[in-house]
DNA sequence: TTTAATTCCGACCGGTCGTGCTAATCTCTC
DNA sequence: GAGAGATTAGCACGACCGGTCGGAATTAAA
């Protein structure tokens, strides 16, 4: 059990690093298992098919996320302090979590998106589970007086993953050196807006 | 020389309906020469290779896109008006210009972040321009009034681009209803912010 | 210690990829 | 209508893809 199980953690990670770098789809048996040190068929051994594997890594991805993001919020100052924080650390998850590349999903997005399957359907809970997270967060904000009562926390949750995706595409695309001003420009008026309208 | 400036054309349009459903590095020779009636030689006889061919595509996509997009403001009211024609349109411009999928930028994205090339280059010039013409509607809109004359189009222009691509997340992968509402909710708090702030 | 299961290898399958080459066909010009 | 050049077919190449299979090595259970 140790053995087999110990090889196994390997193989996801190094499935997640090269999903930071090349995405999920260019994710190949062949080099993977090079990159273990194993065979294809090593591979075949501890999950049945390539399918299995990117579910696994897909959640292994997930598991390091909760870790880098989500969870130091439980020592945060509740509300929006705590919503900043997450966001923040979404911003740089992978470097924290020491991955080399950038945020797999958004690689995922696009080569999952027309490609129904388990993948794509892990892929949805994930985010709808992430975006719930956010979500409450936004409530607990609104609760806590930071954010104004009618500030709707879906259409916030909306708008802070649309600050996420340009910061993705100014900084790791564009590689524009104002993508980090930007961004936190945008933020400050996001938790700012309706303050200044229901004040 | 006109019979072969057709088939090009064929070709280049038949890639880019391929590059809206499958992205561009799903863009096969051999069904894209089988769906246009050739041989992968024949491709070959028109472009050099793959990458050139692709850049080809990359060329005839933003020209569609500014014939869908871009070009119709001419006739709309310049300020304002004519920015929310642009971004509205941007949302849909793959179904104005009877394009299958989703927009196929999204997916060069990811799928030319890290592949350093000739492609990736064509790609940063194309945004680059777009962003400029954004830029310069919001500006416009600035010098109209429409707009606080503190707003700076920059800024302006890349929660545009979050907006853009959040739209294209919650619609085209999550498959949101709630998306346009979403979108054309941030739009409208967006072009009124500044304007309750400054007035 | 014997037995059974886990773990992994090596060879291999059918297919597809992008890319060259040559030869035939078509189109236009004179 | 004949010749020149553009256009396309046909074919083959080396490489890589995901996946399968039998068996050997290792490990855990009895």
């Amino acid at each position: 059990m140790s053995k087999g199980s110990h090889t196994r953690e390997r193989i996801l990670a190094a499935a997640v690093e090269t999903a930071c770098q090349e995405g999920f789809a260019g994710l190949k048996l062949q080099p993977l298992a090079d990159g273990v040190g194993l065979t294809k068929s090593g591979l075949y051994a501890h999950f049945g098919s390539r399918e299995a594997l990117l579910v696994a890594a897909l959640d292994r991805a997930a598991a390091l996320f909760q870790a880098a993001v989500v969870a130091p919020a439980k020592t945060e100052l509740a509300g929006l302090p705590r919503l900043e924080g997450v966001f923040r650390r979404w911003l740089e998850w992978p470097a924290n979590a020491r991955l080399p590349g950038h945020c797999p999903f958004f690689a995922a997005v696009v080569e999952f998106d027309h490609a129904e399957g388990p993948v794509r359907e892990r892929l949805l809970r994930l985010f709808r589970d992430f975006r719930e997270v956010i979500e409450q967060l936004a409530a607990s904000a609104v609760r806590h007086g930071h954010l104004p009562a009618g500030a709707a926390p879906a259409q916030l949750a909306h708008e802070l993953v649309a600050l996420r995706y340009a910061h993705h595409w100014a900084r790791d695309f564009m590689r524009d050196p104002a993508a980090d001003v930007r961004t936190r420009t945008a933020f400050a008026a996001l938790a700012g807006r309706g303050r200044v309208a229901a004040s």
